[in-house]
DNA sequence: ATGCCTCAGCTCCTGAGA
């Protein structure tokens, strides 16, 4: 079984590659964030199409999550239970026996605002009920935008930007004690290259150049980690024309 | 470097992203 998860910035703008992407990675599960659209505005029919199920909790102009999938998702959750949030940043299902997590975690914008004040309620919000949903569910994969670097690995100048937001210790802390609840970062089960990141700024040729951060993630259950197979960042759609800023990573269990 | 690029929208500028 192959999961995926790709922000796309904009569903409108990125349909097409999304279609072209999953004709030619057919993944079972597709996990997608930053939609910026309303749930009236979903392609279900584009998916539909193309042999998807999807299920999707949109928002106007800003975040928005969906799960396209194989077949169908069941016991669906919108947010996170417990967690009082305006914004529509997490989707939950079930497909083919596995509790699948899509989430696009808040960016904080700058240590000592209120964007990170609240990123930093919303990790411990996901967290408190991450716990109890691995109880429920052992095979359980989160995956998404995290928007919080590991450690300096995953940072393409870790000195320059120390400190910084997706960079700080608060912030790594919290991904820390995510893992601890029986979390694994899948991509970190095999030998990667060195400088491997997921998202590259837009600005200053910062892909060409390998200018990025890894800050999407597949975490699976320990139960589900055991039969991981490999675990994959596909940078070919950030070569496209007006491309996503982030690339899939594509996990297979 | 309060810059660089991209997207949405009360759209020809601004806020947000990361």
């Amino acid at each position: 079984m192959k999961l995926a998860t790709w922000n796309v910035n904009s569903l409108s703008v990125r349909l097409p590659q999304v279609l072209d992407w999953l004709a030619a990675n057919p993944v079972d599960v597709l996990a997608l964030q930053e939609l910026k659209l309303t749930d009236d505005k979903f392609p279900h029919q584009a998916f539909k199409d193309a042999g998807y199920e999807s299920v999707c909790f949109g928002q106007k102009t800003y975040n928005g999550v969906a799960l396209i999938s194989k077949t169908d998702a069941s016991d669906l959750i919108k947010n996170i239970p417990g967690f009082d949030d305006e914004m529509a940043r997490v989707i939950t299902g079930t497909v083919d026996g596995i509790r699948v997590v899509g989430a696009y975690f808040p960016n904080g914008q700058e240590p000592g605002t209120e964007k990170f004040e609240y990123k930093m309620e919303w990790l411990k919000g996901l967290r408190a009920w991450i716990k109890t949903e691995l109880v429920k569910h052992p095979n359980l994969v989160l995956m998404g935008d995290f928007n919080i670097t590991t450690d300096d690995a995953d940072v393409w100048d870790p000195i320059a930007l120390e400190g910084t937001i997706h960079c700080t210790d608060e912030e790594r802390y919290e991904l820390a004690a995510l893992k601890a609840l029986g979390l694994i970062d899948a991509y970190r089960l095999f030998p990667q290259a060195a400088k491997s990141f997921s998202w590259w700024d837009y600005r200053n040729a910062g892909f060409r150049k390998n200018q990025g951060l890894r800050i999407d993630y597949v975490l699976v259950s320990k139960a589900l980690s055991n039969q991981t197979k490999a675990c994959i960042i596909d940078k070919a759609p950030r070569k496209n024309e007006r491309p996503s800023d982030h690339a899939p990573v594509v996990v297979e269990i």
